[in-house]
DNA sequence: CAGCTCATGTGAGCGGCTCTTACATGATTC
DNA sequence: GAATCATGTAAGAGCCGCTCACATGAGCTG
């Protein structure tokens, strides 16, 4: 056997066939795009990770876009959950949880860069892996439920769309992501931390909204 | 000659030497990008484009890198100039000058792709194109200087710190371009353009800090 | 347990890419 | 007109994506 592994990653190969090399390619794909970026990932430098041969990762992916599109999905998974925990359910009250999202989000690009990169980066064709998009809607619809919450707190001949709400605050913790938390050419030295400034830009916006404290 | 020219592109080839390889690569890049995105973008493809041999552009840029690189440069210089065109001095009236700004940078990520892709999604090393971080910076400083502007248009005891206002504002445009304007797995379809969701979060942002109208 | 089948792995290889090195060409300078 | 040097080419090493024919052995079937 010439593709001995050398420890780590996944499951420990048992002979000729690996047992779950479909596992062991996403956790290196993982692990290559965090340290690397999401163009230093190669399928043949995944396989050596994993201890097989080069040819051995198209048995389970049919090329590179759909590894990444893999990872991609995971990575709307995990946000999905990690904004869910964060929301949760609107407790101990809307407007402080809706911040616990933003922080959420924020946390997410920063520790989970690979995931992040994946999802945002790499342009990964939207039909690399099935259910890669309606992984991303369900990640959205937790924000976007969570603004339907917050607007019903506002009467009902100023409640502004709720859509809309998850829009605006969508993108502003996407842009803070992209430009100050993920390393980028772009990126400027921030006089506070990304937290602290998605926080008072939300607040700032739900106030005009006649929600958050202010008015 | 055995590389010979296809037609197009820049400057035409009048015998051994090319004459204006430097700024062909360029424009060939920024063709490649946009038609495939930063990923398709080759040295290779460039050099052909150009019709020398592929071992021609190194005589101008160290790498790949250093060539995205100065497209991105390019980029900054596009976005600060159309930025200062739509500020227009604070004309006609602050509010719409710092508005027209926002349409103006949707319409760069919409009709400049390949330098937006350059600029923000292709992570070139800051150090690729000497100039990249301070060009990024200038443009940066248009808004800037439209938010302090615009601040002083509000009494000293509420009026809000420029740089905040700049950085949510950029945060929320560039969340916008990036989620809705270009092409991605997780973008999704919008209720209404981009460019109105962008007015209307800045508005209902700028009306909480006793701007725009409202207050 | 013998034998079959098929998912999963290997080896070999094509074409393309990056970047380097040695060499060729010709624009510029004196 | 000769020397110099920027700018081009040819050739090639090393890597990668992806494919094809073939090998292996896990799991079913009787």
């Amino acid at each position: 056997m010439s593709w001995s592994r050398q420890g780590g990653g996944g499951t420990e190969r048992r002979g000729y066939h690996h047992g779950n090399l479909r596992e062991a390619l996403i956790e290196a794909a993982v692990s290559l795009i965090a340290a690397k970026g999401p163009a230093g990932f190669t399928i043949a430098e995944a396989a050596r990770q994993a201890g097989v041969s080069p040819a051995a990762p198209y048995r389970h992916f049919r090329d590179a876009d759909a590894l990444l599109g893999e990872v991609a999905l995971r990575g709307f998974e995990r946000l999905e959950a990690a904004l869910t925990r964060a929301w949760a359910n609107g407790t101990p009250a809307p407007v402080p949880a809706f911040e616990a999202m933003g922080r959420a989000y924020l946390a997410f690009a920063r520790d989970e860069p690979a995931y992040y990169a994946a999802m945002f980066e790499a342009h990964v064709p939207r039909e690399a892996a099935p259910g890669l998009q309606s992984a991303g809607d369900r990640a959205f619809a937790v924000l976007r439920e969570a603004a339907d919450r917050l607007a019903a707190g506002v009467p009902r001949d100023r409640r502004p769309p709720a859509l809309m709400m998850a829009l605006h605050v969508w993108s502003m913790a996407h842009g803070i992501a992209s430009l100050f938390v993920r390393p980028d050419p772009s990126r400027r030295k921030l006089p506070m931390t990304a937290e602290e400034l998605l926080e008072a830009g939300v607040l700032i916006y739900l106030q005009s909204l006649g929600l958050a404290g202010g008015g």
